[in-house]
DNA sequence: GCCAACGTTGGC
DNA sequence: GCCAACGTTGGC
C-alpha cells in the first residue's frame, strides 16, 4: 500500500466537508505531475489531507475508494481524478511549520515543491507525521 | 497584497 | 525546438 498527500483549500473543500460525505471525487487537478500521482493510486491507499493557504496543516487521513477515471470538469480530456473517503482526523493537526522544523520531514515534496498538489509520502514520513498527529499509522 | 517558483502557451 | 511572456499556486 502506498501513501500520498493531497492539498485542498479549506475555503473550497475542507476536511469538515470531506467528513460530511460518504466519498468525494478529487476533480480539478490540471498538472501532469499531480495527475500522474493520482493515476498511480490504488484502492486502499491512504493520503494525508492538507489544508493549503488558510491552515497550512495536515488535518486528516483519507482513503482511495475509486481509482483514476476521467475528470468531467476537464474539457480537454487530459486529466482524471480519484474518489476519496475520510478515514479519521488527526488528533493534533501537523502544521507546515512543524514539518519544516523536523530535519527528516524537510525533505517532503510539500516543503521542497510547494506548488505540487498531489504527492507521494514515504513510509517513514507517513509514520512520523502520524506520530506527531497523535494517531496510529 | 506581494512575490517566488514554476508550469504552460504561443511566436518564431 | 527554443524561449519569452504569462498565469497560477501558495507561503509569507
Amino acid at each position: 500500500m502506498a501513501y500520498w498527500l493531497v492539498k485542498s483549500e479549506p475555503a473550497t473543500w475542507s476536511w469538515d466537508d470531506q467528513m460530511s460525505v460518504e466519498s468525494e471525487h478529487w476533480d480539478g487537478v490540471r498538472n501532469y505531475q499531480a495527475s500522474n500521482n493520482l493515476k498511480a493510486m490504488r484502492i486502499g491507499d491512504q493520503a494525508f489531507f492538507y489544508h493549503s493557504q488558510k491552515g497550512k496543516e495536515i488535518v486528516g487521513i483519507v482513503e482511495v475508494v475509486k481509482e483514476y477515471y476521467p475528470d468531467p470538469s476537464d474539457s480537454s480530456g487530459r486529466f482524471g481524478m480519484v474518489d476519496f473517503k475520510a478515514v479519521r482526523p488527526l488528533k493534533t493537526p501537523v502544521t507546515l511549520a512543524a514539518i519544516k522544523e523536523h530535519p527528516e520531514l524537510k525533505e517532503m515534496p510539500l516543503v521542497r515543491q510547494s506548488r505540487l498538489s498531489v504527492m507521494p509520502v514515504s513510509d517513514e514520513h507517513w509514520a512520523l507525521v502520524c506520530e506527531l498527529g497523535g494517531t496510529t499509522a
